[in-house]
This record gives structure tokens, C-alpha cells and sequence, in this order.
RNA sequence: UGCCCUGUGGUGUAAUUGGUAGCACGUCUGUUUUUGGUGCAGAAGGCUUCUAGGUUCGAGCCCUAGCGGGGCAACCA
């Protein structure tokens, strides 16, 4: 193969890809990687995880590997089985398939407190009896060594009694806990005897009342990585402290396999909550409408508003994947859907702020059917026939009375074509009693049906339109990002959102005029509404009521020229 | 101020040490167009790649220090 061949094939690649190529090339994974996406079931899945799921899976994808999904299900009070069946939704909506792999920490909890003991015996691990209060000031701070605790150097033999008892349930919470015996020196605190159990009365949605005692994390995932044969245990970078604790257990026990962890930077977005907790308070606190509203972050959010998964897989691997702290700038989202959208969302037109029109040399009782391509992007799709008659509605800001120079619309006067349809002409211009704009009255060229004019003649304005004596009414719900402020995180939103909501993060229209062929519009289904942007039917549709999101606006280099608002 | 991570155009991310540091988004031009969408063509952007030293024939890549950003002291994950 020639230098410069090689040179064209070769791909950016993140640092996480040339570790594996390393290790690959070292032999040390015969078999191929084993990768994991590692929830806890205490919350939705939002953008930030789909960046974690695309890595994991797809590196499995990339070097013939697999990836596990595993539920961290270590922390009875916060977890909940519905949490754990939205996220396996999720996960295969997103396009990954977990066929059979898809497991549980606390389906490990005997294994692992079998090695809890085994630690013990192995003079590793302790059963400390300092309260809450004490544990902490014992620990130290991150410049001053902790202390050791009194109960250090229980006995080997009390410590495996007590533990026993613990599970037993002899003990009330917060009496006793299993503490890796490691020394209090570490300027990493997670280093200094960590806690590896505690007693919990709680009952686990999976394990019921079977455990009074729980593994912690550090203890948990580990070893739940080595049972699965996790080779590349990849998390972000928040666990890097806890790197060395991961890597000391896999050490001192007799584990199946030697994972070991890497880190990397989660993805946050500019104007966008991302955080299980301060989303949870959202829903708790109703300031949205539940874990999937359109305005969301999460997966099922913007699964109804109509994000496809390929377009978010696509935004992740632009995203990329590195070390550094980063922002993303929210217009990759919606450059990401739009991009998949135009490719495979049917056009149709739809008056969302409608305007009345007459066509005065129309027939009155008369309307036909005229021929409309459903997707310039893909001719596969064919087309549609959408009725016309004397009466119509465009959109309000379509029609100027005094146009500026660059408006290229309907006013007084002028000459426009009506999409797939008519050129039409405005003659007349009908005012309420306020002086508003609520009608217009025009004349159509029958010679231009199709939208083309027989002379030759151009017109330098299209607009969508429908029939007002065939189209069909609907609710449509106009998103705007949840936040105003840049970074909501800096907010403190978990001690209160304040002013970082934006409060017309949500504009209902409520009758908007769609042409009659969108009552058949299917949840999630993607439309795209001429001019007006990407929209799909809302799941609170009903047969007497349609509703439907808006997923996103279409560019708009008017909007851009202040030409609008 | 203890330790760890990190610092490349507005944003994000590349670059076997050596030809004008590439790509994407965004921005701006022009062009096509029955969507002011899409497509196409192109441009711009204080680039001593945070700063200062060092190693080297040669450093964005290695070393040291400084500065900036982030993280760590939950019986959460």
C-alpha cells in the first residue's frame, strides 16, 4: 500500500481508539474489547449518556468487541424499576442492540460479598464503628493526613462476625461499615480506607428485602467489570480519583479478569441542563411536563420532539472525544437533526399563523387537486395532491402592507407564487375595525397552475398555503430552548432555578391550519412544514385534536437579516 | 494554598517531531433554486498552537516553572 494511501485512510483517532490499538496490537485482548454502559436505574437518560452509550458501543462496533449494558444498581433509596425500563428503551431507540447483555450489579451482590469476606480474611478490609460525624473528621482534608480508626485493627475474626451480623440485620443503618484497610495518608481521600459496605434497611427494587447491606460504588463497579470481563471500563472524568481504588481491588482479589478505567470529559452544551438531579427536580418540581417533555434533554424528551437517533449518534461523533472541559454549542444539535431531517422528513405545508385570502376570479364553488412533490432530497418518495379552492390562508408575516426593499413576499400590488400552485396578485387589502390586516383579496393566473407561468415571467417570492375550505386545524407547540442563561450549570439550579428558565421556552398556537393529508401524521413522524420547520405529531394527539412539536426551525437568513421579530 | 487532570482560530476536535497546523459547526460572500430551506463555490478568523525557559539541526507534540480552567474530603453513582 502506497504512503499516500495509507495517509487518506487514516482517521482522526480520540485517545481512547489509540489505546486500544495499542493494547490490540500488544495481544492483550485476544478475543476482542468488552466495553459497558454502566446507568444507575434513578433517572432518564439524557444527551450526556448518549455521548457515553455512542462510545462504548460503538468502539465495540469498531473493534469487533461487545458492550454490556449494566445496571449500577447499588443504592436501593434512589432506584426504581421504572427508571431501569425507560433506560432500556432508550438505549435500543438510540440503535444499540443489547441482544441478551443486559445485567445488573446487584445480581452480583453474593459474589460479591463473598469477596467482601475474602478481603477481610486477606487483612484488607476492616469493620469500622465510627459514626458519620466521626468518619468524617477522621478522614482529614485533602492537605492533612486522616486518622486511623479505633477500630482498625479489629480482629480479623470479629470483623468477618460483625459483617455477617450486618447482612443479618442485627444492626440499625449507620452503626457499622466495611473500610477497605489502606492507609489515611493519600492526598486522594477516596484513598484513605474506603467505605466498601454499609447497612441500608431499604428494600431494592431487583433484590427486595434480601440485603441489609449494600456494596458502595467504588467496591460495585470494579469488580462488576471484572466478573463481565470488561477490558476498557471507560467513564468520565470525575472518576479519575477513583481510578486507584479500582485498580487496588482488582489487585488484591482473584478476579476473572483485569479491567482497568479510563476517563474522559463529559459533554455539556451551552443553554442546556444536563444532570440527572437538576433534571429530576424540573419534573418533580413540574416546571416541565415530565422526563420526555419536548424541551428535555433527555432521549425520550427529544424523541418526542422529534430528534431522530441517527442524528443524535451523528452529533456525538462530531462532539468527539477527549480530556478537556467543553461546551458545545447547541447550533451542532440542531444542525445534526436538521441535517437528517431534510434527507427524510416529507414535505407538507401548514399556516401556522393563518391570514385569509380570497381569490376573486376563482370560481367559487370550484377546487382541484394540484400535484406536490413530498421530498426534493429523495424522489423515491413521490408526491402528494393537496386541494386548492377560492379561499385560502398564508402566513401572517407573509403579507406586508408597506414592504421594505428586500421583503420578497406578498403586498399591495405584487406578484407571488403560491407553492406547487398559483401566481397570485393582491389586490385588495381588508382592515377590522383596529386598522389589522385580515384579509386579502387577490386574482389568480390560471395559465401558472403548477406553480410556473407560461410567458416566462419570474416572481421573486413562494409561499406555502392551504385550502380554508379543506385543511384541518391543530394545537402546535413551538420549543425554545429551556434556558436563557449560557451555562445554567453556574446557576446552582439545584438549590433553585431562578431566573436561568426561559419562560417562552414553550408557544402554543392553538389552531393552526395544516393541510388535510397530516391527520394521517403517526407519532415521531418526521414532517417537514415548507418554510416553517421540522415538526412531528405529539403523543397527546387525539382523533378530534392533532397536535404537533416543533423539532426545530429551517434556517432562516431572513430571521438572520433582522427581517423578522 | 495538598494532589490529580487539562490548555490548538467564536465553539468542538485533528495533526508518524519537519513543506502554507487539517476538519466540522458557526460567521460572511457569491451561485442555483417553485422552501429567504437544501446543494454548490469561496472567504474571513490578532494563530509566536496560554506564557517563559530548556532539550533538539528541528517542538503544537518531550522537560521545567508560571498562569488559566476543571476535579477531589457523600455510609451517591
Amino acid at each position: 500500500m502506497s504512503e499516500s494511501v495509507e495517509k487518506e485512510e487514516r482517521k482522526p483517532r480520540h485517545f481512547i481508539q489509540q489505546m486500544i490499538h495499542r493494547d490490540l496490537d500488544e495481544g492483550k485482548y485476544g478475543s476482542g474489547i468488552v466495553t459497558r454502559f454502566p446507568p444507575e436505574p434513578n433517572g432518564y437518560l439524557h444527551i450526556g449518556h448518549a455521548k457515553s452509550i455512542c462510545l462504548n458501543f460503538g468502539l465495540a462496533q469498531e473493534f469487533g468487541g461487545i458492550c454490556n449494558l449494566r445496571f449500577d444498581d447499588t443504592n436501593p433509596l434512589a432506584e426504581e424499576d421504572h427508571y431501569r425500563i425507560a433506560i432500556e428503551k432508550d438505549v435500543k431507540w438510540l440503535g444499540f442492540d443489547v441482544e441478551d447483555r443486559t445485567y445488573f450489579s446487584s445480581d452480583y451482590f453474593d459474589q460479591l460479598y463473598l469477596w467482601a469476606i475474602e478481603l477481610i480474611k486477606l487483612d484488607k478490609a476492616f469493620i469500622c464503628e465510627l459514626s458519620f460525624e466521626e468518619m468524617a473528621e477522621y478522614r482529614g482534608n485533602p492537605k492533612e493526613p486522616g486518622k486511623f480508626s479505633p477500630s482498625r485493627n479489629r480482629p480479623i475474626e470479629e470483623s468477618v462476625d460483625i459483617f455477617e451480623r450486618m447482612q443479618a440485620g442485627e444492626f440499625k443503618e449507620g452503626t457499622y461499615t466495611l473500610r477497605a484497610k489502606i492507609g489515611m495518608t493519600s492526598s486522594n481521600m477516596h484513598m484513605r480506607d474506603p467505605i466498601l459496605y454499609r447497612i441500608q434497611n431499604a428494600a431494592h427494587y431487583r433484590t427486595g428485602d434480601k440485603w441489609k447491606i449494600y456494596p458502595m460504588y467504588d467496591f460495585t463497579h470494579c469488580l462488576s467489570d471484572a466478573i463481565e470481563g470488561i477490558t476498557h471500563s471507560l467513564c468520565t472524568l470525575e472518576f479519575e480519583v477513583h481510578r486507584p481504588i479500582y485498580k487496588w481491588l482488582i489487585d488484591q482479589l482473584p478476579t476473572p479478569s483485569t479491567p482497568y478505567q479510563r476517563e474522559f470529559a463529559k459533554l455539556n452544551i451551552n443553554y442546556t441542563l444536563l444532570g440527572k438531579r437538576v433534571l429530576k427536580k424540573l419534573v418533580d418540581e413540574q416546571l416541565v411536563d415530565g422526563w420526555d417533555d419536548p424541551r428535555m434533554p433527555t432521549l425520550s424528551g427529544m424523541k418526542r420532539r422529534g430528534y431522530t437517533p441517527t442524528s443524535i449518534r451523528n452529533f456525538c461523533d462530531r462532539v468527539g472525544v477527549a480530556k478537556r472541559d467543553n461546551v458545545i454549542d447547541l447550533s451542532l444539535l440542531e444542525f445534526s437533526i436538521r441535517e437528517d431531517l431534510n434527507k427524510i422528513a416529507d414535505r407538507r405545508m401548514a399556516v401556522l399563523n393563518p391570514l385569509k385570502v380570497v381569490i376573486t376570479n376563482y370560481d367559487e364553488n370550484g377546487e382541484e387537486l394540484l400535484d406536490a412533490v413530498n421530498n426534493p432530497e429523495d424522489e423515491t418518495r413521490g408526491s402528494r395532491q393537496i386541494p386548492f379552492s377560492n379561499t385560502l390562508y398564508i402566513e401572517k408575516e407573509d403579507f406586508m402592507e408597506d414592504p421594505p426593499r428586500k421583503f420578497f413576499r406578498l403586498g399591495p400590488d405584487r406578484e407571488v407564487r403560491l407553492r406547487y400552485a398559483f401566481f397570485i396578485t393582491c389586490n385588495e387589502v381588508i382592515k377590522d375595525d383596529s386598522g389589522e390586516v385580515v384579509e386579502l383579496r387577490c386574482t389568480y393566473d390560471p395559465l401558472s397552475k403548477g406553480g410556473k407561468s407560461p410567458d416566462g415571467r419570474k416572481v421573486k417570492g413562494t409561499m406555502h398555503w392551504v385550502s380554508a375550505k379543506h385543511c384541518v386545524d391543530a394545537e402546535v407547540r413551538l420549543y425554545d430552548r429551556l434556558c436563557q442563561v449560557e451555562d445554567p450549570a453556574s446557576e446552582k439550579p439545584e438549590e433553585g432555578f431562578g431566573d436561568v428558565l426561559n419562560p417562552d421556552s414553550l408557544k402554543v398556537i392553538k389552531a393552526a391550519k395544516l393541510e388535510p393529508s397530516l391527520v394521517e401524521a403517526k407519532e415521531e413522524e418526521p414532517f417537514q412544514f415548507e418554510r416553517m420547520g421540522y415538526f412531528c405529531a405529539d403523543r397527546d394527539s387525539s382523533d378530534d385534536k392533532l397536535i404537533f412539536n416543533r423539532t426545530v426551525g429551517l434556517r432562516d437568513s431572513w430571521a438572520k437579516m433582522g427581517g423578522k421579530k
